[in-house]
DNA sequence: GTCTATATGCAGATAGAC
DNA sequence: GTCTATCTGCATATAGAC
């Protein structure tokens, strides 16, 4: 019977922590009081607080391919895809107000402690980009496919950040209607230059 | 005469040292060791770390209302004066590669800490979204001046996360020419708007 | 695998000499 | 106004009993 492991736990409640506080500001208490586990314990799980880190990204990793693939199987078309990104500002809104988005977040904390996790750090937001750049492709926009996945993940990493300075709910509301119009315009755009191309 | 004061000194270099390595992580011996004094003068001149990032804040609020009045100086037109801001990214390319926003991560961070002091941050944010709704409300765009700094605000703070992932300089490049194309865009739409009305 | 007890170091902060 | 010396607490990390 797979249980749960402590192991388990600590990388669920750090990822927690780690995304709520940073983190620098997390300390091995924190995650042992959370767990429900004496500071002592920790050591046989993990050698060192970059360990957890490791472990956290990875797990990170992991969920972030499945939402993609989940996305992938349940969206008919590409632009439905994209919506489920879009839609995750919404989804979230309340923890991107307070806490910002995790990925960007994490990226800007390890950057500035100069820390080696900060390319694994990176990768996550490069599933994202990767996974954006094949629905728009799918789109048949190849020239621009990744252009486009990067601006809109750079709309969205903007829209964390001010949300959360600001704490302004109807600004996340407004600025995805204006992203989904925004794609919107991009693929009559493309059905119109392939309608051209045809005819 | 005025020479620069111990105190002084310190909020200047906590200033840096708040920007590249982070408000948390920075210690009070760092920037000891940076200004070139002893732990213990340092509680000569502020109680508590606190005060140290509320001295921050009211700098680069300072700063900020500085260089805001500079580029309303120099800039001839409204659009001379927004692309003294989108320049900001090119000019602090380097830094914001290696550490983001100064503005964006502090408020991030402070958020994360759940600190007092996020308010007065996100103030300096508040200065450049005022200072670019009137460049827009000078262009004639009323009922959208607002939008449109937050807007401009949104993508440059998701050109300096990303960035800062990616580490691309060419990214910032190429954003920067989006930018100043959308905004060239707008102004377009404005002037033709305009005339209609006149004719 | 989990615990208690503990080592070591550095953080923020204070007292008092010069 | 600057220093040295010191306090207290919490951080990461280890040792070893159960």
């Amino acid at each position: 019977m797979p249980t749960v492991s402590t192991r388990e736990k600590i990388i669920e409640k750090a990822d927690t922590l780690f995304y709520e506080g940073g983190f620098e500001a997390t300390s091995f208490a924190d995650i042992a009081a959370a767990v429900g586990i004496s500071r002592g314990n920790f050591y046989h799980h993990f050698k060192a607080k970059d360990e957890i880190l490791d472990a956290v990204i990875a797990r990170r990793m992991d969920r972030t391919r499945m939402m993609l693939d989940t996305w992938q199987a349940e969206g008919a078309q590409p632009r439905d895809r994209i919506l489920s990104f879009i839609h995750l500002l919404i989804t979230n809104r309340t923890r991107i107000m307070a806490f910002g988005c995790p990925v960007g977040t994490l990226c800007s904390e390890l950057a500035k402690l100069e820390h080696g996790a900060q390319h694994r750090a990176a990768q996550i937001m490069g599933l994202f980009r990767d996974w954006l750049t094949g629905q728009f492709r799918a789109l048949g926009m190849d020239q621009q496919a990744e252009a486009r996945a990067m601006h809109l993940l750079t709309w969205s990493q903007g829209v964390a950040v001010m949300s959360s300075a600001f704490r302004d709910e109807t600004f996340i509301e407004r600025e995805v209607a204006a992203i989904t119009q925004w794609l919107d315009d991009i693929i009559d755009d493309q059905t119109r230059h392939e309608g051209r191309i045809c005819s």
